[in-house]
DNA sequence: GTCTATATTGAGATAGAC
DNA sequence: GTCTATCTCAATATAGAC
């Protein structure tokens, strides 16, 4: 009992300046904020933040670790499920959008900062996260042109990159605490999706 | 003559070395990139390097007005010959995807370093060129739904952030050296677009 | 867990010779 | 137009007191 309420408490801190330097990240980048910003918007001095933290590169790293490991065991579970191709890519669509609002700042960070980190070794492992994800949602994809849901043309892998992007990209203007809620955004992404915006003849 | 034929082999050699830092700034992100390197990639010193630059963010600054200056004027055009809104919105994809083609490190540079960028007063002209384009896409998706060549329930901002970010962020995997031609590509998007991915029933 | 004080490095940028 | 040499500063990170 003890021992846990100590290390909740330890977690804790860290979890908030965590937060703290996620929205940081998010908003000026991560190369372009400095150990001193966090230290400040977290009301300590820089050096105070080695108690916590290694290096500026392990918050990030445990930032994105938080996000994959989740998000991962969503996509798996949901996929698993082997419900129609339709419903499980709204299901992928909605846990995709659910990730913006429960985990704005961290999606940001990956979206923005993924292809300058994974070139480092040491972040090697976000590669193979966007890998299975792939897999899973060209899975999906496959089944529904098989099954005639989904257009015989298709071309599975570039719809995954396309609605992935799509996806990931409304971070920049999504604001989770105005007017739309996620999954309203999710329904009307994945809406456009299959019927397009051309009007019904 | 003599003049012209000197301020061509200045401008030749900016442009050269613009181009690879524009390379690098893709890559491996602006802030990331040291001036070093860009010296590297030019076969000079880096102190060389300020005979044609003031300073990295001059470098970015002129890239980004290169393309913001092209692409919007091409736009503009585009949406003042007044032909029907479907036309018009598949030429503006067009331009858009041929930016990817002719302009790919700038694009990925605007893409990646624009949300940081933009919060310095220097770029604030980025903000301009943005609601700018937003203006005349959205005129062109408004006019569609009056017409009732678009859905009458499609949001038009909602639909322009969604196309424009589609659209752009593709130049993270698009190679367009490769199989798929710029105009090829944007078409399959309009076509989706358009259409939706779900099969005609 | 935070502060004081500081080590260390690497970055952007400059001056003047060639 | 490039090189040599160097300045200056800001950033990450550390050591030890409290």
């Amino acid at each position: 009992m003890t021992t846990e309420a100590t290390d909740a408490a330890v977690s804790e801190r860290r979890g908030e300046i965590l937060a703290l330097a996620a929205e940081l990240f998010a908003a000026r980048g991560f190369a372009t904020t400095t150990v001193r910003e966090i230290a400040d918007a977290a009301g300590i001095l820089s050096g105070s933040l080695y108690h916590h933290f290694d290096s500026k590169e392990s918050m990030v790293d445990e930032l994105l670790r938080g996000l994959l490991d989740e998000i991962t065991a969503a996509y798996r579970a949901t996929v698993a499920s082997g419900d129609e191709p339709v419903t499980v890519l709204r299901a992928l669509v909605r846990e995709a959008f659910g990730a913006l609002g429960s985990h704005r700042a961290a999606v940001a960070v990956m979206l923005n900062e993924f292809n300058v980190l994974v070139q480092q070794p040491r972040f090697a492992y976000l590669w193979e996260a966007a890998e299975e994800t792939e897999q899973l949602w060209v899975s999906v994809l496959e089944k529904g042109v098989r099954r005639g849901a989904f257009r015989s043309d298709l071309d599975p892998r570039m719809t995954y990159r396309f609605m992935r992007d799509a996806i990931w990209v409304s971070v920049r203007w999504y604001r989770p605490d105005g007017a739309i809620a996620p999954e309203h955004l999710a329904d009307q992404y994945f809406d456009v999706l299959l019927g397009g915006i051309a009007a019904r003849s």
